[in-house]
DNA sequence: TGCAAATACTTTGCATGCAAATTAAATTTA
DNA sequence: TAAATTTAATTTGCATGCAAAGTATTTGCA
């Protein structure tokens, strides 16, 4: 019997894993000076892009787990970044809106995306898109249901 | 000024949070089956393919935190499948040695990688050498030091 | 030889990620 | 229309990931 396909120098999942806590790690510095964590931040990103929407549609964007999202937007609205607001006409959502100062903060994010991307020196932008069309790929595989 | 940047559908960094919890997900099912969480499967892997190392060289090979490594190292000793030794020689290093139970749970854990490269019905073996190949580049731009 | 510096871990506090259980409100159905 | 079901969020309990601080040990140097 083989055992070769257990080391984890053969495993796509394990460099996955790697390469998504040195993200987190990348992103720490130069987030921590507009006090943000990084699920915060994609957050801030999905509202700048579209504001207004409800939770449901804000974890469906950021792929961000529900439950955590239910701490993570207290603790932006304690911070005054968004508010959170019942839906009128339907009472079992919530809307969310970016205050004026969660408006404002995108204009100090804006360097972010330009800093991190500095770091890649290995990668062209050519590397960098089909790497992001392969994960699109890897996520769409994944998050299929066994019955599809 | 252009805020393009900032949206979450170029974002190279987002696809990997994204896939990386997908493949944790992914892992859950046949995992909870041995009883081992992800990373405790990671360290597992390590130690099938070198027994009896330091508790340094474990995080070297697995990029598991260092003070998580601590807690993972002490559940999974509760669980028999390994233990913590002193290192005579040095009274501050930990050597890692994995129990007859440890080793045994190599023979069902074997189907895992095959389980999980089930999932993935959208690239072939080529694409995803070459993903892997682009995400060592990844890691390892990301994890070099300031001053290198 | 003796003490500062470096190592190897451990501990602590905070922020998720996730499954499972709950709560509340809207829908569907008998 | 009342009860069952579904939907939208929240709560709870457990397992990391990580920075920062703390504890032993060992090295390196003066």
């Amino acid at each position: 019997m083989s055992f070769e396909q257990l080391k984890l120098k053969h495993q796509l999942c394990h460099r996955l894993y790697m390469a998504s806590n040195s993200i987190a790690r990348a992103y720490r510095e130069p987030l921590t000076e507009i006090n943000l964590t990084y699920p915060q931040y994609v957050v801030m990103m999905a509202l700048w892009d579209q504001d207004k929407i409800t939770i449901a549609e804000l974890i469906e964007t950021t792929a961000i787990d529900g439950s955590a999202m239910t701490q993570i937007l207290k603790k932006m609205a304690d911070k005054a970044l968004l508010a959170v607001i019942k839906d009128e006409k339907d009472q079992r959502k919530r809307l969310i809106q970016l205050t004026t100062a969660g408006q404002d903060l995108k204009l100090k994010a804006v360097d972010i995306p330009g800093k991190i991307r500095c770091k890649f020196n290995s990668i062209d932008s050519n590397q960098a898109l089909q790497l992001m069309q392969s994960l699109d790929l890897v996520i769409h595989d994944l998050n299929k249901k066994e019955d599809e």
